[in-house]
DNA sequence: CTGATATTTTGACTTTTGTCAAGGTAGGGT
DNA sequence: ACCCTACCTTGACAAAAGTCAAAATATCAG
């Protein structure tokens, strides 16, 4: 098992809390396209990557929209449908083969009961996973489809490599045709 | 002090826990165009609205773009600025005159280290603007100038009503022109 | 290696939205 | 009431992005 990383760069964790938590971890050999949640079904699992990618998406007017892209060392759910327990509208697939640890919904809030500090770092994530998403927001205001290109180019290369024009045009809220000509022009 | 609705809705906090956080609340009589935080500097405090409204913004190429709208009943803050502690490229100001009621960071953390519920109930709280900035984002994707429009007057009609033409098209993406041109022919 | 299939690029044309400029309207202060 | 200043609307035109269709390229199973 390879979880190194999981707690990086994370405030201090007990000893106690980690291995209550580490033992919890169910761990998961993914192929790509492995779907990690399913659109209709409530989200039962907060993963971690520990190797690959994956991406969330969810289908509007027959169109697959993507939503984020997840790479190694980030934690994804269908965060939407874990917190509030309902039915997902987003399906979400690895992108490749990929190592993937799990926890269900239940023994993440039984973490929670029993240790302060793994509710503090789950805190400490959302707070990260808030103003990355809000970020993402702000800076794509008024932006043309070239500049968003660039921007994710700058900030998140990774993707780039890894996922298909349509994912990437979908995520960057422009046609497949726009990001081919915008492609072509730089 | 009213303080009624500021735990409404949310998890079981004790006796003792609420009274060390009410403690720690500042009341602000807030005129309309009040600054409750300021672009380049930290943001401090952790608002709570409750009458009146606010919105957030920040400026690019001149231009003054719209991040967020509150109304009575939520909290806001700069969250980037709040979790990071570096300055905030937004401003927050009320859009009228408004009751406010305000926590500083400082205390905040001090609340966190305290009451374990607290901490419990400032998760929630993430998780629910989490969910709803989600929201914002992928329901506006691949969505016309007008849709974009019809749905805010839908889920958030009170914003139509307190905030200018300006302010509404910035949040909405598109120019004053444009918007007013979707009003038009409704 | 080859053919079948899916993905990406390119071209012609349309629609949407933005830009610039000119009027119009509403509200505050004197 | 009147001016002054915001703010909002409208029109003409320009630019950006979308749509549809076809061609080119890549991927993969056998």
């Amino acid at each position: 098992m390879i979880k190194t990383g999981l707690f990086e760069n994370i405030a201090e964790v007990s000893e106690e809390a980690r291995n209550a938590f580490i033992g919890y971890l169910e761990e998961i050999d993914a192929e790509k396209g492995y779907k990690m949640e399913k659109a209709g079904e409530v989200s039962n699992y907060l993963f971690y990557i520990a190797q690959g990618s994956a991406r969330s998406f969810y289908i509007r007017d027959n169109r697959d929209i993507t939503v984020s892209f997840s790479l190694e060392g980030e934690f994804v759910t269908a965060m939407h449908s874990f917190i509030t327990r309902s039915p997902s509208y987003e399906t979400i697939e690895t992108l490749e083969k990929s190592l993937l640890y799990r926890i269900s919904y239940e023994n993440l809030q039984r973490c929670f009961q029993e240790f302060q500090d793994l509710e503090r770092v789950y805190r400490i994530i959302l707070e990260k996973y808030y103003i990355a998403l809000e970020e993402q927001m702000i800076f794509s205001k008024f932006k043309s489809a070239k500049e968003r290109y660039l921007e994710l180019m700058e900030k998140k290369p990774k993707i780039i490599q890894r996922a298909s024009v349509g994912h990437i045009a979908s995520f960057l809220d422009m046609t497949i045709e726009t990001l081919s000509r915008v492609r072509s022009k730089i």
